[in-house]
DNA sequence: CATGAATGAGGTTTCATTCAT
DNA sequence: AATGAATGAAACCTCATTCAT
């Protein structure tokens, strides 16, 4: 018996504990989804005990909603910046976003978060929208407007705006929903890298209108 | 132990079993995913009791996975006959393809079917293989052997066939997702019968060798 | 391991069963009231296991509320009994009327039922009026009848009869309310047959007419 | 231990202590009974914090007792001057008695109080034998006294005046009862003004010595 | 084979109580 | 003396699984 051992049994870490639980119970629904997810399980990873996290949130599920809403609200930000950050021929962004996209979703969780969502939208079908307005939408958005004003000069060819960013990003969204899905290190999707460079090429030549000059790509 | 108990990991096994159990139990996993769904609803839907679903199947796990591997066997003769049914210039087929799909899937259980594998590949990331293996692959397959013939052939353009099957069907996976995920006739997703004539378009300007004109590459 | 110690587990009593639990459920309830009761108790005094409580019945209150109607039930036939059963003088009726509530009430568990009732009065109002409108108004409307009969035959002075009843039962009503609260054999609260004897004397006394006929007692 | 220690079971001890602590926790424990009652409901009714009240009382237990006792406390007051300030014949103590009751006891908690102290009983016999021992004996002695000295003059029947104390205040505990467990105005339960003058009458006749005159009231 | 009553482990939630601040 | 975050022991309830019928 130490007299030295003079450890609190637990500090009080109100401003701390929400992110915390939040942190763990990202990882515990990413890992198991809503209904195979035991709250134990999160208090556990978040340093404290299965009560403690009824101070924070009333119920599961209310834990669920907070988690993935902070989550997107992350992405926003990043979505934000992207938007303005940008104003330029579409023939020069595309390469640029996908390869910034091939880099920055591998290592991030956002694909992990995407699956989530989409897993749990038939429970959630409120979270999907959220997700989809605030996140996928304005995603889209941006480049819809790009292409629109790229149309508007002549530069890409007509056609729906928003089946053009379908034809711009779709392979990449497969792909990381691919690598998220199969065990990660396998041969079986492609690299992103080389999707990107050689898909950006694809699809620009298939959008741009061919004008006698061949240095669009 | 015989020796010729060579059993393939994915057989079709217990065919004689009821059809019954397994639509219903597709029909409750989709719905619920696999940890949220209940036995009761399944035999319930079956016509059946609770208890009788253990004559079949001893666990919930192995109803699910003979559940999702039935599904999937569905899908292998489609892919099988599209294998065979085409043989012709890409120019041709990736229209129809599209087309296909965009039809085809609209009514299908596919992407339900897809939606519930990714949900659980991190609890059976087995059967997010097998599904990978026997009708992701394949269906890949399929079209990156006719890129390969067409490379060889002059008409589309070099570059890993992988990644420009990817540039083809991406954009359609996408859209299917969407139109999964964001319940209902909701205007958020494209529409998918234009996505596929336009993408298709689109793509194929993009992989074509351009005769005559010098911006090949 | 004696071979033939091939005792089940368990028996399907499906039958028994209701009875059983609603019996059990009695006990406990009148011993600790509703929240403070225990379904492991509960089941534990029925032979069975928590989770079988929910075979029968939904919820905790669910189980409570077929607990008391059963038990009201019960003392329905009696009442229907001593309704039939007594035409005659109220002079007559009155003294073997509570000492009939004096010998009988004193074993059943009608008080402790009563009490019970009382105590969630605030929490299940529809049992307390289900327990007066079936119970306490019938027995209240049989005796109320009687003494209207007798005013109008020139018995019983004039006055609401629904107060003479109370003038006539509400010391049997108060003594089996001590009897109940107060510890048993305590000398606290008076002796119910001297009690029904002696308060019988007084209240006929005070409700007959006085004729010349000093016999009334 | 100091010999001198001789605390009494129910002194006035704790006056200190915050009156609308008692006064919540009475008004939550009288709604909800003992362990349905939450320390959070009693601590936000008075003004304070959870926590707090564990500054005052150890246990939930203890605060009950303490409500109790304290509430117990004030009726005594009430019943120590009616037992000095009635000095005369039953005959006129009677009326003016259950006039009383009838009029103060609608207004005052006791019913509740009652109501709470008859529900808990199981769990607190020896809150109920206080409640008896200082509040409903004392009250029953003042009347049987009155009643012994009234026998000794002759003016009322013989008998066990505590019985004959039943027969007076007993239709009247009952209708108070009633009133309890019969939320609001229901006209289930007889008015009490009425059934204090018709049984004030009734029991008067039932229980005096008739003089050379029948009518005696 | 089929049934469905019964089980029992485990999950979510509540709340009296403790204790660092 | 007061606070309220944190605890932890149940409590209610669910449901995959077993087994007598």
């Amino acid at each position: 018996m130490d007299v030295t051992d003079n450890k609190p049994k637990w500090s009080r870490r109100k401003e701390a504990r929400p992110t915390e639980i939040i942190e763990a119970a990202l990882h515990v629904f990413i890992e198991h989804g809503f209904s195979a997810a035991k709250l134990d399980d999160v208090a556990k990873r978040a340093g404290i005990v299965k009560g403690t996290l009824y101070r924070y949130y009333d119920t599961k599920e209310d834990l669920f909603r907070a988690v993935v809403q902070v989550a997107l609200e992350g992405h926003l930000q990043g979505i934000e910046q992207a938007t303005t950050a940008f104003r330029g021929a579409l023939g020069e962004l595309v390469p640029v976003l996908l390869r910034r996209v091939a880099e920055g979703m591998g290592e991030s969780r956002v694909p992990a978060l995407a699956r989530l969502v989409i897993s749990e939208s038939r429970s959630f079908p409120d979270l999907a929208r959220i997700w989809h307005d605030n996140v996928v939408a304005k995603m889209l958005m941006l480049l819809t407007g790009l292409i629109a004003e790229a149309q508007a000069r002549g530069e890409v060819r007509p056609g729906d705006p928003t089946v053009h960013a379908f034809s711009i990003i779709g392979p990449m969204v497969m792909a990381l929903l691919f690598h998220e899905v199969l065990d990660t290190d396998s041969n079986h999707a492609p690299d992103l890298g080389t999707l990107a460079r050689q898909h950006a090429e694809t699809v620009l030549r298939g959008l741009m209108v061919a004008s006698g000059d061949p240095s669009v790509l």
